[in-house]
DNA sequence: AACAATAAGTTCAGAAAATGAACAAAGCAA
DNA sequence: TTGCTTTGTTCATTTTCTGAACTTATTGTT
């Protein structure tokens, strides 16, 4: 279908955002000559445009993104119930948006997929032809070829291959991705982090999750379980965790530990807003179960810093605010705890999002293997 | 002078050890026919090298790997005085050795190194011809091209263009490096990692360092500073750290820490083996010591773990031991604060390395720059 | 307003690299 | 022996890339 330079070109493209043609080639190492015959081909193919032109000594340089309309991606969240599918554009846009019932059976959700894709496609024209590829996003491990779900505690699942099962009932390329790693994927390709190379995205909600993107792609682990950090150890010998260790993150300062201590200080809280308004109050209690909450999450994501150096922190949230006395606490525990020298040279930057995450992340997905596709030498 | 699909071609090989050239053909998305030509002149050049030949169903294939004698890199550590300056060829043997007095003044080290080049090059006949790159490795920061010590505490620089005034007086391609990130680079490379694409090394001695290979890449983090576990906070509100914070974990696990600690403790042992003779003698104090350090190191290493999922976590050290008490604390912290889902999944090795780590891990920088060159796309 | 100066992007013949298909080579299995 | 299987090679053909000259679009300068 497309050429491998035609791929590398993309690639380039999604990971080092809108670019000129001479950059484009030189930091692929080809020609200008051979840079114009390929760019002319994907415009002609309706994946890349023209966009800006950039005035400067000479003639001006025209930048080439990708084409919104160029591909469409579908994306599935089997977090929510219903569970939401969305159509996305090129650029992360949404443009169109169903809901089909969750099940935990998978070849039950393959079939609701098959049976609700007709009418997601449907609500924009051109979208059925240039269906690019499906992506799923659920709460779990998830194998090195996006494919199957190794464990997944929400949905009872072990070594499901489900990405197979819809592949088979869909006929479309289809990959899976734990939740916090779409999100991430969804911010390099469509949001925020376009131009970042290395960075994280922390996802704070009920529980905490963490994804890398490193070298401009989305770093998996060696099991599928890199940026686990909501299982990291805070407090040694704290409170027992689900997953059967002590004093984990999750277990201070996830949303749902946090209302959860809460309810245990004696406090009627049922949000982190009513809390920080207690808190801004004089509540002791509230003052202090958010603070403890924000000395652990800060101190996670020092060691974050300390560990990887990541070039942006992106923390994405639904419910809750950052700019209370848990966010103020958070940020001053990053910077007491990494080294002097580096304090306040990594951006921390929080952001609240719509219910549609995990959907648009999915979708992404999908992007991402379009784009970057398994990895290249 | 080596095409692209040369480069890549060693590129490969080095990432993935000696493979075939229909297997090699494979992974690079190239047909046999191209493979056979582009490796008959990497062979003809004495690049590579026919090794093993595999037998299976039909004819056998006959395993490419680098030629020992294909090209020669020199290695220089800055973390010695007298600095050693030592020739390594393609598989990481060190073929020749000299040394030279240390300075603090990059102008004079460039020039001691011109001076001794010749000598060490006498040596080895051959090896002349086939210098294809210097590496300086050293204690500090080190910008993204190689070529900069953005900061040495130890040798009081700052922003020092080390590798361009080296290159100058030599006339030869130089990079320089961070010290754990050489070791790491010279493990993958010629070591025990060369097989795993995502892996961390922690060089355990005096201090404590440490870096990543993620995607098959050493990972030097958005400012260089990925791997700074040594100050990664264990004990909030530990004592001072030279870094400026406290409870770091340089102040608790590092060789030196340990070593003052005993002497605080008022026990008068003078290296680490000491003090485990001590704590199987069943010495309390040391045994606190070595309990202490143990479960901190095993604590960095397991959020280690649970943040990045490395296929591998290579300890290397000099001195001490690792099959002592230090060693056996240390691991049941690691296994007592990881997922327990993954508990043992991450293989630990322990391996002593001697005096010439830093010089072979310096050369193994230019070989890296050599055979994957600057980030590719 | 005319005229460099500058840099982006294009064109096209020629060079380089990769492919496909047929084939030689080197074993195993029976 | 005779197939069978898989690796690796050969070579004419096709695809892709390059180099050099050229066109285009702008800024800066006289």
């Amino acid at each position: 279908m497309l050429t491998s330079s035609q791929q590398q070109l993309l690639r380039v493209i999604s990971q080092s955002g809108p670019s000129s043609r001479t950059v484009l080639a030189a930091s692929m190492g080809l020609s200008k000559a051979a840079m114009s015959g390929i760019a002319r081909d994907l415009i002609s193919r309706g994946v890349l445009r023209e966009t800006e032109t950039i005035y400067g000594q000479g003639r001006p340089s025209i930048l080439l993104d990708l084409h919104p309309e160029g591909a469409f991606f579908g994306g599935i969240s089997l977090l929510e119930d219903p569970a939401p599918l969305v159509l996305s554009d090129f650029n992360g846009n949404i443009v169109a948006r169903q809901t089909m019932p969750l099940s935990r059976d998978p070849d039950i959700i393959a079939e609701m997929i098959a049976d609700t894709l007709p009418k997601l496609l449907a609500e924009c024209k051109d979208a059925s032809r240039k269906l690019s590829g499906l992506g799923i996003a659920l709460s779990g491990f998830v194998d090195e070829k996006q494919a199957s779900c190794v464990k997944s505690t929400l949905l009872g699942w072990q070594d499901v291959p489900l990405a197979g099962i819809i592949r088979q009932k869909t006929g479309i390329a289809t990959f899976i991705e734990n939740d916090a790693k779409a999100v991430a994927v969804s911010e390099k390709l469509f949001g925020n982090a376009r131009d970042v190379q290395n960075f994280s995205v922390v996802s704070f909600d009920d529980g905490i999750g963490c994804a890398h993107f490193i070298g401009g792609k989305l770093y998996r682990g060696n099991h599928g379980g890199a940026g686990e950090i909501a299982h990291c150890t805070i407090e040694p010998n704290g409170s027992p965790c689900r997953c059967g260790k002590r004093g984990c993150l999750d277990t201070i300062a996830s949303l749902k530990a946090i209302k959860e201590t809460a309810k245990a200080e004696g406090l009627s809280c049922q949000s982190l807003d009513e809390l920080e308004t207690e808190a801004s109050l004089g509540n002791a209690a509230a003052i202090r179960v958010l603070h403890r909450a924000g000395s652990a999450l800060g101190l996670a994501i020092a060691h974050l810093i300390q560990f990887n150096d990541p070039g942006l922190i992106l923390i994405t949230h639904v419910e809750g605010r950052f700019d209370g006395l848990f966010g103020t606490v958070m940020q001053q525990a990053v910077e007491a705890n990494v080294l002097p020298r580096y304090a306040g040279q990594t951006p921390i930057r929080t952001q609240r999002v719509d219910g549609d995450v995990w959907a648009r992340g999915a979708a992404s997905i999908a992007a991402h293997n379009f784009l970057i596709g398994p990895n290249p030498y």
